[in-house]
DNA sequence: CCAGGCTCTGTAAGCGTTTACAAGCTCGTT
DNA sequence: AACGAGCTTGTAAACGCTTACAGAGCCTGG
């Protein structure tokens, strides 16, 4: 009976399960990560060795020896808008779950910090192994730095990038909120149409419009000019690109939002308008964000947490056999529309 | 001119700088890292030398040789509630600043993660320098665990604890909120109340709990405890403990809940039985919640982001100097009293 | 019986830092 | 003129793991 035999003072090392198996370091490393060429004998003794040991391989040690951190850097814009919340949450269970360790890297909305980070991807190369982008709007530059760099990337929401990547169809999307209203007999639609840069990995809010202007053109509907109106995705966009078209000497019967939080700032303005959806006019959105039950909006809900999880998963597919060459695939999760207390049938 | 000057293939190392500055490697080390007895020339030599082949110490190196990773871990119940989003982003730029990277771990509410996680710190240590526990509830035994291991803490929104702390003062916002109703001539206020396990180190609920009857109190007012109802601190809960409230024979003049989210689910069971804050009940809440603003919901704000940035700094000092033995503290930053639309004076 | 090919295992050389410890200098003292 | 204190700098040994490469058995076929 040893002084001391759990939770010894120092960590055991591979040295340790070396001894105590009577095998060298060599092969209990190899048996450790279940590498090919190890005798079943073998295998067990070194497995019930570091079993009793506690032993776990000190990731910076086999980092440094083998050029592996165990890290993922997850990276958003930000945290603290719901979609990103979310997401970062499924993506660091699922891993977590693969075992590696989740460093978060929030953009705020800098740019430099972004550019610090991709203009050159080795020095990102040496803190982690993989790189999960959410949301990021990278710019053909960055992109083709971070294309190029040893590192396996996967992506939430991006197109037309050179590697894993899940989304929902934004199209499809907007065009089924689209066709709601106008299956409700509304024929003058409106939408709230997001405003970024169109040269980047980031297309949501073009893809959205796309998908209104395409339920519009199935009924042979003009897409009226004065009916569209960009705005920052946010509460107080919606709120502000709202209050401009009511200024607008026609009022809309229904309006499209591209996202939830905008309509939410939508249906504010148009309160403070005497206007209280549906009555009047007719209110839907994308996204399922969680004040939108709260507020019973009528909208298009998509699943976040699981394409977090499910990029966070390839990624993790991808790391541990890097040599799998299967090239890499664009993922589309289905969305669906949930009609809530916004939206009703025109009265004509 | 060499072929490839900046960002060459291979990462420059420590040995490269030595070369370059014409010093040894050792003397390199102790210059990068500020240590003392370095003449100011070699000094700059080192930091021209680094700087101009863009070098950057590997962490992994670093961890092995002298025990250190650069990685701190920010631990959260859960990274979607508006709080934890907030105050992860503001920590993560605050230790990003200092050279750290932050290994984000989400509890997610499994009792399980948080055992594996605290229940043998010298896992943990393996794997991080320092712990930022945010509105983490640590039981007595995973405190003690922690306390007594090798890592740095801080915190956000703990109680006693034996580490750097960062919060509001809870009593005393809620006091502030429940005196306003008082102010307003409400005498008869009911309080949504947090419910927590109360033998933890997040004592938040508690607090605010006893500042509302320290309130009353100071009037001479009992505290009714059919005007007492507990709730978790969610939109649904809040609409539940409202709901139940309203069932009760006497309804209350105003309303303290113990946070925002909870009184919006307090306003939209309020509007269900017909009642309009502030038309009829008052309403208030602690937090200031960006929906708080869009739903005109009178409260009181605390500072997120500067807590979470205020409690990471502390943590990224203590990580510089471990010598330094300044006893833990505990910082309380200041709060006010945002007026809006879901209270009024009383008509008597 | 032996060459040649397998399979399994061990040896030893790194990986890029940190850190005792020792060595070399410069001064101020005696 | 010599000695030691006080700085600054260099040497070399870890740190714990991975991985070429070499070696030891063992089997098969000619």
């Amino acid at each position: 009976m040893s002084p001391c035999s759990v939770a010894d003072r120092a960590r055991a090392t591979i040295h340790d399960v070396a001894t105590l198996s009577g095998l060298s370091i060599c092969t209990v490393s190899r048996a450790l990560r279940g590498l090919p060429n190890i005798s079943p004998a073998s295998q067990l003794r070194v497995e019930e060795a570091a079993e009793k040991l506690g032993y776990r391989a000190s990731s910076a040690a086999a980092r440094l020896a083998g050029g592996k951190t165990g890290h993922v850097a997850i990276v958003v814009p930000k945290t603290t808008a719901w979609f990103f919340a979310e997401a970062v949450e499924a993506a660091e269970e699922a891993l977590a779950h693969g075992g590696l360790d989740s460093v978060l890297m929030s953009l705020r909305g800098r740019e430099h910090v972004k550019d610090a980070l991709f203009r050159n991807p080795d020095e990102l190369s040496e803190r982690v192994d993989g790189v999960l982008l959410l949301g990021v709007n990278l710019d053909p530059v960055q992109l083709e730095a971070l294309a190029a760099s040893k590192l396996a990337v996967a992506s939430v929401g991006l197109s037309d990038v050179p590697w894993d990547n899940v989304g929902i169809d934004d199209e499809a999307a907007a065009w089924r909120a689209t066709r709601h209203l106008l299956d409700l007999g509304h024929w003058d639609v409106a939408i709230l149409a997001g405003n970024e840069p169109s040269d980047g990995t980031v297309r949501t809010a073009a893809h959205r419009q796309a998908g209104f202007e395409r339920a519009l053109d199935d009924e042979h509907l003009e897409t009226d000019p004065d009916m569209m109106v960009c705005t920052e995705s946010t509460i107080d966009g919606g709120y502000r690109a709202m209050t401009e078209l009511l200024a607008a000497r026609r009022r809309p019967a229904a309006v499209f939002s591209g996202c939830d939080e905008a309509a939410f700032g939508a249906l504010k303005a148009l309160r403070e308008h005497g206007i209280t959806a549906p009555k009047g006019v007719s209110v839907i959105g994308i996204d399922d964000h969680p004040m939108s039950s709260f507020l019973g909006l009528t909208t298009v809900s998509q699943p976040v947490a699981d394409q977090g999880a499910f990029a966070a998963t390839l990624l993790a597919e991808r790391l541990d056999n890097p040599e799998l060459g299967s090239p890499p695939q664009d993922h589309r999760l289905p969305t669906s529309l949930i009609e809530r207390k916004t939206t009703r049938r025109a009265r004509h």
